[in-house]
DNA sequence: CGGATATCTGACTGCGCTGTCATGACTGCG
DNA sequence: CGCAGTCATGACAGCGCAGTCAGATATCCG
């Protein structure tokens, strides 16, 4: 029995109709007072306030969310690694929510693949939120299509599989970031640019990719076989020990700084310098970045800003859901040059 | 009006009730099905279920919470940072509650201090919480004891505050691999070890303080004067700038790998060699700590295991509310040693 | 073979809130 | 002064489930 046996009375904790006796209101009131309505008097929101604060009268947001039909509440599905990007973008996120009265919901995908989403995303329908943020993706998500998902989704970082569903909106995309980190190399005079890719079922490895191909097109580069990683610095030095057997590589893109500080590490080790003999640029900005030898010339990604700028397109639709979404806009572009970077050696 | 106007009757999303008519049994029998509650026979149960897939019906969690008293959810209060060591434990706790049935709601607070975290406490309890994590707070929770909090609450990486209150357990510690770094520095022939530590006013950076203290003692080392840090690379190279000028300076124990990373690269700047003249030891094992140069020896946190071993006596402490709370267990001591460790120099 | 027990099912109710509507009191204005 | 409009409040119903209890069968045992 989980109920409370109306015993004690003053042990249970207090409902909106105990905060109504004490302050001489209805239940109603109440409620208006806490929900901020209009029509309530100056003298009877004070008692009502009073009350509640003597009693310590906190909302049951269960039945608040049965009899309005609304959660105040947004779900996140993302993937359930530590990387540095997923886990920042989803501080962002977080960030972003927290002053907007709703509340977070978050659900991890092992894989991020469609089924794994689909699965985190209905379980979030299940618990009932209002929109939904999908982060960083993996593949394509046509499973997804099944789920009648009847609440606003934002996808971050990939195109949205919801898009012929309902009201929609999506976000991210880092083209800008990645063309200035590919230009950034070609302008210190390098003949091309390398590129260490991350796995390519990810939507941001796939994006960077294009993105690397479109500048090193636009400069009429020639366009070197692609090195694949797994965003890990093991397969980044994995990545490098193959890297350094070519002496035409003098300049690497990696798809983010991780694997970049392995391929430095397997190019110092095997006697090419970094600047000197290759330069490197990463991909994110990571903490250490400007610590490690040398200090890592890369992008910087503006989680916070992607996240405010999604989150702000979702409560739209969410509040307006008769509205056209809201545009998105670029985010940004940070390139951080630092000591990994130099014109191509003499031959 | 957010309620269903009953126009189309199919448009609208299913509820028990609908399942209950196409499968020719009552609402009630729906919810024992879906609860797995005994005394259904097989053939209603597969009815039911077969009818509740053709239906997409998805259970409304606000009215099952209302219901029952019981969110089946449990609440994480983290700080909102990226930093390795809290994301990667929020990680842990998803992956932990995952297969639980139980869902993860998640507030940061953005200081950590006592009134961030009881208010965000606060918010976890309105939303409807059945067990509260409280991942690495910072500096001790006085004011946490106003808060009624009704619910079980686990508190990692930091003493209790709410140990008078109600079932709770607690949980973390890190004592025994602080006392592995630095006794792996003082097995190695150093004399002794100086410590970069982190905020005094985070619990971790207390704990791994307070363990070094003890190592030092234990060994009959002195104990030299502390250096704080900020968690950060760059408050690790600031402190290597001036561990850099004192000479007798020969091994140090750091609280996070980022800042043992500032830490080397200032001693590098400086001409002091790591390991040959100063040996530095991390903290958290973070995705590239192997591949820095020199790749860094530190101690891995088993976040994944605290995680676990906590939640698993969190829903203890949830579904068995008289019984005694689980005793917290030792994790995993984990020392990676690397190159950047080596004897102190003769002299 | 009768009563005790185990198994299965449904009617009814209520969780604590918000939506709707009704009711007064008060204002302004011709 | 009377009627419309604004403001302020309460009564009541119902959101979609799970808890309780009662009733109907089936099973068991002496």
């Amino acid at each position: 029995m989980t109920r409370q046996t109306g015993r004690g009375a003053a042990s249970s904790t207090p409902r909106s109709v105990d905060v109504a006796r004490l302050a001489g209101v209805s239940q109603k009131t109440v409620s208006r007072v806490l929900n901020g309505e209009r029509y309530v008097s100056e003298d009877v929101r004070r008692r009502v306030l009073q009350a509640a604060e003597d009693l310590g009268y906190r909302m049951n947001n269960a039945a608040r969310a049965l009899a309005s039909g609304r959660t105040r509440s947004i779900g996140v599905v993302t993937l359930g690694t530590a990387l540095y990007g997923p886990a920042s973008l989803l501080m962002g996120i977080e960030r972003a929510v927290r002053d907007t009265g709703y509340a977070l919901r978050v659900v991890n995908t092992v894989e991020g693949d469609p089924a794994g989403v689909a699965g985190a995303v209905g379980s979030l329908l299940e618990q009932g939120v209002d929109g939904i943020v999908v982060s960083e993706p993996i593949d394509e998500g046509t499973s997804m299509a099944e789920l009648s998902v009847d609440v606003p989704v934002l996808v971050i970082g990939a195109p949205s599989p919801f898009a012929t569903a309902h009201p929609v909106t999506s976000g991210g995309g880092a083209d800008l970031l990645t063309r200035a980190a590919t230009q950034h190399l070609l302008d210190l005079g390098h003949l091309t640019v390398h590129h260490l890719s991350g796995p390519p079922r990810w939507f941001a490895a796939r994006d960077r990719l294009a993105a690397w191909r479109a500048a090193l097109a636009a400069h009429g580069a020639s366009e070197p076989p692609v090195v694949e990683g797994d965003w890990s610095a093991a397969s980044g030095y994995a990545a490098g020990r193959r890297l350094a057997a070519d002496p035409s590589v003098t300049a690497v893109f990696a798809a983010n700084d991780d694997m970049a500080i392995g391929l430095i590490r397997a190019l110092a080790e095997a006697g090419r310098r970094v600047p000197d003999d290759v330069s490197v640029v990463g991909f994110d900005d990571i903490p250490v970045a400007a610590y490690v030898t040398p200090p890592l010339t890369t992008v910087r990604q503006p989680f916070d800003a992607v996240a405010q700028e999604g989150l702000k397109r979702l409560l739209h639709a969410i509040e307006n859901p008769d509205a056209d979404p809201l545009p998105p806009s670029d985010p940004p572009v940070d390139l951080v040059v630092r000591s990994s970077t130099a014109p191509p050696p003499h031959r």
